[in-house]
Formats: structure tokens, C-alpha cells, sequence
DNA sequence: TGAAGCATGTAATTTGTTACATGATTGG
DNA sequence: CCAATCATGTAACAAATTACATGCTTCA
């Protein structure tokens, strides 16, 4: 067996599957919509792919339901809860960029002023999505949830006070 | 010809191929390290790939050199400005997730406190940096440059504060 | 009962990443 | 003058995105 790769997708996979104990492609693509899909969003055929490949590296297991859709439950093996609370147990410092794609245009020369009004738009919009989600079911969700959810918030903050800046010019 | 799709990337080759006028994939690499690469990083390999696409697809010209080395030197065209001046007269409110990876780890359970140690080691490190870059050259810079260099140090700072709530438990 | 929209899955394509390979230059 | 590092380029590989295809439900 070569020695499978795991990237930030596997873990995701991993961690949605730990918590749900089994289940479909579907299933965990709904519970990511909710939660994590607001800072890491996957797409929809790697929640079909990933689990597969997990599964060839011994990471999971598959089962096909016996009747109607024949759909293909997974569940996580004690190789895969023991990867991922190896990945979980070491801290990283990694870093990622911005890579904002409005931050680019204005990077290369974009007026601010027209591009600054659609950025707060979105901003604004996401902004309240993230509030409204916090205000709602909290206290349900495990620590580590919410204060991803919180780091979100912040960070939308910050954008709505830079788009404001430079929208009326 | 194929109607080649662009992507960011290609956008960042074409506009700092129009502020260089004529650059060797080398010569952008270096422009890029001091500026963009801070917030939207590029592989090595593709400052030599994507100017080749973009060649085909007629938005660069190339020219070797005809001693020495004979690097390839690229040159936008007319039709390579053009498309570049489209897309940034239009506004985006296109939106990017934050896709971190220590968010992620503490997502998906992580011990807050290790975590947040080693990430704000690199987001104090960071934060150094840039706020180094903007008191150097200031003014030299064009605006939109300065602008992005703002929004890192914001968004830095952000982190910094975030991961500080989590470091003394 | 049939159209719309969810649910499910795979295949093809494109992009990004990693790895390899070698040529120049410079300073010890 | 040779070792280290910078510069240059391509090829192979892996991953993510897009596109395709079709099966089930539900409700008008």
C-alpha cells in the first residue's frame, strides 16, 4: 500500500467522519455546509473522491447499503482516529496567504471605489450570515467549532472596515 | 485558438508583466517575492508554465535571447492588456474562505492552548514583517500595492489578537 | 403522472505542486 | 578553482474543479 498523502481534505473527511461515526458522501457534505463549509469549503465530488482514496490507505471503511440506492456508508478505523489525533496533537504554525481575489484586482491597479461597493456588499452579507449563526444554536456546537466560527466573524469584521475605507471616494 | 480560461494567476502574470514592460519568468518571480507573494503566493514553476499558456493564447509574446543563456523574455500584448484592463474595470464580489490550517486543527478539536503558541509565533512574525515593508518604502509603492500591504497587516493583527485569547489557558 | 429538484456517483479536464536537471556566477 | 548558491527550465504527478449522467422523491 503507498503510503497515502493526507491533506487538509483528508482530515476534514476524517474529523466529519469521526463525529458522525458512519455515514454517506451526502450526509457529511450536509454537515460541512453548516459549519465548516464557512472558512473550508469543499467540493462536492471530493466528499465522493476523498473517502474513496482514504479508504484504499485503510483509513476507512466502506459498506454498501443492501437495498434501494445502494449508497455507500463510511465509517472511520482505529488507523484513521489514530492519524488524526496525531495531525490534532501537533501543534502547526503554518500560514496561509489572503489570496483574496478582490485584494488581488486592487493590487493590480483596480479602482477602488466601484470594487470596494461590491466587496462590502458580499462582506456585509457574510458578515450577518456568521452572526446570525452564532446567535442561534450556540452552546450546542464543541468549542472548537465556535471559536472558528468567532475567528470568522473577526475577520469579516476587519474586511467591512477596509471596503468602508475606500467606498467613498 | 481555444478560448483559454483565465485564472487568477494568469492575471498576476499579465499585470506585472505591464508594469515590467519585458521580463524574463525569473525577473517577475523576484517583483512578486517583495510584494504580491504576501498575500497570494506562486509556485516557482509557474512563472515559467503560465506565461507559455498565455503565449498561446496570444496575450504574450516570447523572445529568447540570442547569446548567453538565452532566457525567454515575454511581452505583453495589446490584446493581453486588453483583457487585463476588462478585468480589473470590473468589480468583484467574489469571496475567498479564510482556509487556514491551524482554524482548521482547532476545528476539528485541537487543544487551543499548543495551538495557539506556535501560531502566534508566526503571525507575530508576520505581522513584523510587513509592518517593516510599509515603513521602508513608503510612497514608492503604487497605491493599490500599499493598499493590499494595509489589509495584511489588519488581517495579522486580527490573528495575533484571536490566537492571544487562546494562549494562556 | 410528469416535471422539478434533490441525491448520488464517476469521468474528464485543468491546475497546481513536487521533483528533477543543468547552467551560470561568485566568493573563499 | 571549486563549492555553494542562484537562475532557468521541464517533466511527472497529484489534486481540485467541472462536467456529465442518472436515480429517486415529492408535489402540482
Amino acid at each position: 500500500m503507498a503510503a497515502t498523502r493526507l491533506t487538509p481534505t483528508s482530515y476534514i473527511i476524517l474529523g466529519l467522519l469521526e463525529q458522525a461515526g458512519t455515514a454517506t458522501p451526502y450526509e457529511l457534505k450536509r454537515v460541512a455546509a453548516t459549519s465548516l463549509a464557512n472558512f473550508w469549503l469543499l467540493q462536492h465530488a471530493q466528499f465522493y473522491t476523498e473517502p474513496e482514496r482514504l479508504t484504499g490507505a485503510g483509513y476507512l471503511t466502506v459498506e454498501r447499503e443492501r437495498h434501494g440506492r445502494r449508497r455507500k456508508l463510511y465509517s472511520i478505523t482505529s488507523a484513521g482516529k489514530q492519524v488524526l489525533a496525531e495531525w490534532r496533537a501537533q501543534p502547526t504554525g503554518e500560514f496561509t496567504e489572503l489570496r483574496d481575489p478582490g485584494l488581488l484586482k486592487l493590487f493590480l491597479g483596480a479602482k477602488p471605489a466601484p470594487l470596494a461597493e461590491a466587496q462590502l456588499e458580499t462582506h456585509r452579507a457574510k458578515l450577518q450570515e456568521y452572526e446570525a449563526l452564532r446567535t442561534k444554536d450556540t452552546g450546542r456546537r464543541p468549542r472548537g467549532q465556535r471559536l472558528a466560527l468567532d475567528a470568522g466573524i473577526a475577520h469579516e469584521r476587519e474586511w467591512v472596515r477596509f471596503w468602508s475605507g475606500l467606498a467613498e471616494e
